[in-house]
DNA sequence: ATTATATTAGAACATGTGTTCTTTATTTGT
DNA sequence: ACAAATAAAGAACACATGTTCTAATATAAT
């Protein structure tokens, strides 16, 4: 959905739908978008409407009665695309625009509102073998991540170590020079590494894990 | 929703409906509910809608276009209630009727749908505490359970150790007489317990993590 | 200022759509 | 077998609803 180049009356009445769906279950007919938004003439709200089908925020059926779809509301406000694997040894994919309207359904997960996802800027990776056991992650898991441009001290991060060549999963801790990546399971031993030798491709923002 | 005492072609409707509003996100008109279910008047379509609503299954907007709601509709698939914590030295709650309508978000979650569930028989337990950190479960985790009448060879259970007055999550090797109970980290040890002393809470079906 | 573009107005139209009524068929109860 | 309740059929109605056309007004561009 692209909401530039949309006046303060098409986004207004957006808006009436949204409200007006999440109220009724069912669409708002032409008249009640007129009254709702105190418009003259249903060809005004016709005009809008076209307007936001053309910019892609809802679809039509033609000639059919209260029939508007909120095209953001298909696609769910959770679901992340799932980029690719990660393991030691291989690099995090870098994510590109993603079209969710033609993807398999295998190529991206829906995230659990719980864990409360920027949409915009998540994405997700498969976990393969057993390396990052000691963030008690194991193979098959979905690893949830964000693309965030500061990093706290204690947030999971994805790092790449440029040495090593290796990807991991670890908490993150800036100490100086030199960076701590601590892993979860806190009976093991911390890796630390200078600062210039690790890249943090993504904030870890959830797990999940499906036994089927 | 009460659908004992409702005829074969009221629930043909109703599933009709159903299909309908997922294809097109708007509900049938009674043309379109009378086309496909080879009815040869709107008035049956009528009969029947009122028949529905009668029992619960629908609601509607007198006199208002597409207009029907789907009142299982409004609880979504895959949402279980949370219904207590499992820790090391307390069983699970017993699952108790759960109304969806009324509970606090923090009473329930969100299961992605990757993680298949039955919702009727799905609950969630949240970890405390590092007990199963052998189960690569930490502190926080939220674990779906499904009660099931069998359980098979290696799937993860909650077990209840009816001696040490124990819960833990393990995966499950029934052998003889015995039960293994092996962690998912290979690299630690399993329990073997007398079958009699181990009591199934629930098949472990998916973890969810959060780090937020 | 002038042209072009975007937005608002009004009315009339065609038909999609829920409603109501009467009649006929089918099932159920006793 | 008979009566009662349930289910289905058909037609006509009233109006809700999307569509279209023309015209007026406001805003932006050059």
């Amino acid at each position: 959905m692209n909401t530039t180049g949309l006046g303060t009356k098409s986004l207004e009445i957006l808006r009436f739908i949204e409200t007006f769906v999440s109220q009724n279950n069912y669409s708002p007919s032409f008249r009640d978008i007129q009254q709702g938004c105190h418009i003259s003439s249903t060809s005004v709200v016709n005009y809008h409407l076209r307007n936001l089908e053309k910019h892609g925020c809802i679809r039509r059926s033609k000639e059919v009665a209260r029939a508007i779809e909120l095209v953001q509301e298909l696609v769910a406000e959770n679901i992340v695309p799932i980029v690719g694997t990660i393991a030691a040894g291989e690099p995090i994919p870098v994510v590109q625009d993603m079209d969710l309207k033609n993807m398999d359904p295998s190529d991206y997960i829906e995230v659990p509102s719980m864990i409360g996802i920027n949409p915009s800027k998540a994405f997700a990776v498969r976990v393969r073998g057993s390396s990052m056991i000691d963030a008690l992650i194991q193979e098959g898991d979905i690893v949830v991540l964000e693309q965030r441009s500061t990093v706290r001290n204690g947030d999971m991060v994805a790092a790449w170590l440029l040495r090593q060549q290796e990807a991991t999963l670890k908490h993150w801790f800036l100490e100086g020079e030199k960076v701590r990546l601590q892993p979860a399971n806190e009976q093991m031993e911390p890796i630390i590494e200078a600062a210039n030798n690790v890249e943090v491709q993504g904030v870890v923002v959830g797990v999940v894990r499906s036994f089927r």
